[in-house]
DNA sequence: CAAAATAATGAAGTTGGTTCATTTTTAAAG
DNA sequence: CTTTAAAAATGAACCAACTTCATTATTTTG
């Protein structure tokens, strides 16, 4: 059994997090004010610095967590894909937008871009480039998968094309979410429009 | 011939460009302080809030006046691109890269796209947007071209094409300037590998 | 039970971008 | 040339929320 120290740890951590979550989304980032969530979470200011250590990790917490469902969504799909190029990559692109919107919203999204472009060391960072790197690494594996079933060209390059496909979601998501107005409908089409011109490309 | 306030407020605006272009390269965005810049540019701090909004906006500056740069050297290379799709591709994508770092560091590019996504309805942002979307258009310009000249397939779609290659290259360049050890090399040839990739599957 | 280690607290500090009432300069009018 | 009005320049003061850290409280250990 965990000692009380780690329990009590792990359930303020939690209620941190959930607090830091709702008022981001409820309030926007900026106007959830620290004091707001330690409050929240029944906790001081001082807890809260003594768990994450700015505002923008928890942030990155959250955004984590979505990417890990995300993650884990797309590794369901990637086992049992469509029998068509441009659909398997339809499906999967859908997994990942549709997911990417559950728990954060489009300004949650943009804050944590803004925060891991502008401080590419800190460790929000590297975390974020770790999962940017396996969701890219899980396109490249659909597309060698595809290949694998005779679905796409013996000679394309799995992992230069998977770049690229993953390259122009992970940029037209972010011209999502820069435009508010944008609805998701309009994100998968025009997406749909781009990946269909290179699955007719790759086809035998 | 122009008037006395006219000539002086161009110079200003200039010295005022200068002063933070320069402060910017050296002493970094957050480290150079609107003090220093207006006092190196011989006005008032407020004289240069009564040109510049924000000290987003001088930045805003050096950027289009890159980008309008890179704009116009990728517009003489279209006249007379490379009769092979992959190096006209490379040339284009080579253009673009070089030029992108004649005013800018790695670190003014940062901070202007983490403005430009935390804030995408300020002006800043709609003029970033726009200039993103003129190069857009001067690489699907370019495959058109190169379509038009027989060098790729009749089917392929010259639009959702440029804007899947502009994005991959965008998305690279984002990396790059993410990462201060990332030289302009390997960055280079990583665009190469993709869209050699891409040209491939686009001749005829 | 005592002592050490670990964790919680919240009031105060900090900082540089931004504002705006005032002054100065230029242009226009008579 | 004088007066009046418009435009531009000035810089000291403001501001606000994130973060710090010396102090207090709690849990664990011997």
């Amino acid at each position: 059994m965990t000692g009380l120290r780690a329990r009590q740890k792990a359930d303020k951590t939690d209620r941190m997090l959930q607090a830091a979550a709702r008022l981001f989304r409820d309030q926007g980032y900026e106007a959830a004010h620290i004091e707001d969530i330690a409050a929240a979470a029944e906790v001081s200011v001082g807890t809260f610095y003594n768990y994450f250590g700015t505002k923008g990790d928890v942030l990155l917490a959250c955004v984590s967590m979505e990417v890990e469902e995300v993650l884990a969504q797309g590794d369901a799909l990637l086992s049992r894909p469509p029998h068509d190029v441009a659909r398997a990559l339809e499906a999967l692109v859908g997994t990942y937008y549709t997911h990417s919107l559950v728990y954060l919203t489009k300004e949650m999204w943009r804050t944590a871009m803004a925060l891991s472009i502008e401080a590419p060391d800190s460790p929000f960072s590297s975390r974020y480039t770790t999962l940017d790197g396996l969701l890219c690494d899980q396109v490249c594996d659909l597309i060698g998968r595809l290949q694998g079933r005779g679905m796409i060209r013996p000679g394309v390059n799995p992992r230069a094309l998977g770049e690229v496909v993953f390259n122009n979601l992970n940029m037209m998501f972010t011209e999502f979410v820069r435009d508010d107005a944008m609805t998701l409908d309009t994100l998968l089409t025009s997406v749909a429009r781009q990946n269909g011109a290179l699955a007719d490309l790759m086809a035998p």
